[in-house]
DNA sequence: TATGAATGAGACTTCATTCAT
DNA sequence: AATGAATGAAGTCTCATTCAT
């Protein structure tokens, strides 16, 4: 019965917030805006006062994620040292170790219970990392170590399969096989995509594992 | 109330069918269980004793598509004829014009609506797919028209690719901006992951453009 | 957000008569102060510069109407002419034929959805119109016309006699059904009620039937 | 979560007692639907299902006391022995001392808090208790104890009068201020409309006292 | 097997009231 | 005094699932 009355953005953070919480740790469905409210401290109707739905809030929580994670990913690309292969390199780390409550976001991402925030997050991310990767493509064509026809094109298969791989690689997890080592396997297609010699971008990376 | 028995099988089929009719028209979530039992005429009770769940029949229905389109696509691969680069296009041939009422699965799968189902599907047509596609690369490897170091993970990749660039290609549909030819793109990808010489692939698709 | 500063009392007038309307014509849980205040072009904060609550609100609006009917009825039972019978007459006359928006007032309260008004305005006005009644009453007596032992409570009587009288008459109209003429009920048991002797009331009432 | 499953009007009749206790004890208003659900041990659907609103469930309530109160009534008017006056006044009596948790009936409805069952209840008890006492008048015309011109209507006054003298007698009581014995009141006032001898009822009356 | 009323979970809506500005 | 976004209380609806018959 005491009020709180906060700012908007303040409260609505805090909704959001505790959402992404309780989102990642029982699953959109498994989360009833009952518990979402219980653990901010608030009632039914200030919940729906910021949120015209449940859905409407994973929305809202997608777009905070986005924001943070692609600005990041494009300082990143725009302003990290190197050349196109170093700054590609440091993109996909950045998001590989992108991570939420100690475990990486996207393994995450791939649990069963989470099909709604991954499918959302990866239709904003994935035209963002495009770009991105398609900017830092043409800048390696300029520099020659590249060799791409279809630029975007080129990005968004790269990003499609390094992310199937991942996900194969989940798959493999979760049934205690594993194959080769993908990270391997990614490497030498990337390598073909992009044009480049053979072998060159493996030498490449293992100048910087130790960074990892 | 006049009560209608028929075999287990049979009325299975029919609810499962009517599902599928119905998710793919409102989406699972919209699809309330309702909805079905009184499309096909059966009672909320009857339903619950075909299935435990709802969830449940997804699962039933996602199996009875893979059994339909895996058998198919195993099938084409083994027994068509032609080389490897012959067999794979027949096979995505075939699994990009199945339809359903009247419209590509794949574009259905690609709406909003239909994240159960696609997440599901994909999960289990992957890796026969990928199996597939991994033993005809093999082949395209013994009989020297391909060059691959990781075939299953080549094969992955490749499906990767070509399902993010077909789903941005979506996107771009919905956004009414066409850029550049995707199916273009995703040859000259496959070239370079499969290790081809350049234009070979392009090659071969001009000749059997026709058949589609 | 342009503000517009007017006199307390102004103000306060303009939404008792806002709600008193609005309530007649929606009941007064079918009000919402969303409406009042809409009706009235203020913001909801300066409602409760008004009215500690909505029920406040209802209490005034009583208050307001009691004040406006009370003095009438008092000044009709003081100072209009003639003997007992013919001031009582007239206080009820009043009484009845007191309207709001071109409708008997009394019809509108036996609404259902008026409940709430009808109990408090009846439970103020009673002792009043008892009050009057019992007065005329004691009158009549000493003049010799009546003959009544508890002039209070004979005069509550009557108000209760007549009021359910005229309310079974509205669940009648309802449906449909007329039965007596209720006035010639009322009157009779007035007389009764009075000690009069028999066919008194009536005969006078012949006489002024006219005016009404 | 256990599911208890129980007959319709056995569940039904379990939520309307509990209603019945809680809006007796806390009002109308002050009962929260989820009170009366936690009180019953069942969730919000399932209140739902067998009420379309929580006026509804008022609706079934009233329906039920009156159910139970009219036919008692119906029986003592029409088989309590002796003449037209003995059986109106074991038909008051009993409507008088009907209790509710140890208080009289009518002493709960006279509540503020009360209105909404008060008025309904009313609205359908008074046609029952009239028609009664309607005919028990006619009967008294016939035994030649009574002599009523309009035995309906004079039904409806008695049972007005009688009420507004009680809810008047409420209000003192209330306020601590006690005047006239009304039932002394009351009882001169039936005489008169029954048109009965002077001090015939009293007489009466004072026979059965003991009995109460 | 078939039925559908009964049940519980939870989303969503409406509304009176408070409070920082 | 005036404003209206913010808040909490409570009513209502939709739907998956269970169970006695």
């Amino acid at each position: 019965m005491p009020r709180t009355v906060k700012e908007h953005d303040v409260r609505k953070k805090e909704i959001v917030d505790t959402a992404e919480r309780l989102f990642l740790e029982y699953g959109y469905e498994e989360t009833p805006v009952e518990m979402i409210i219980h653990e901010v401290g608030i009632a039914k109707g200030t919940f729906y006062h910021y949120f015209r739905s449940k859905d409407d809030l994973l929305d809202e929580l997608v777009e905070q994620l986005i924001e943070e994670v692609t600005g990041n990913i494009k300082r990143i690309a725009e302003e990290s040292e190197g050349n196109a292969i170093e700054r590609i390199f440091n993109v996909s780390l950045y998001f590989r170790n992108l991570g939420v409550r100690k475990q990486r976001l996207t393994d995450y991402l791939h649990e069963d219970r989470n099909v709604h925030l991954h499918h959302r997050l990866e239709k904003k991310v994935l035209p963002v990392m495009a770009g991105c990767y398609s900017r830092l493509i043409e800048t390696g064509n300029e520099e020659g170590i590249f060799n791409v026809k279809y630029p975007y094109e080129t990005a968004v298969g790269i990003l499609g399969a390094a992310n199937y791989l991942s996900e194969e690689h989940h798959e493999d997890l979760t049934r205690h096989v594993v194959k080769v080592d993908i990270y391997l396997a990614i490497i030498d297609l990337m390598e073909r995509m992009l044009g480049m010699k053979e072998g060159k971008l493996i030498e490449f990376m293992k100048h910087t594992e130790g960074r990892e």
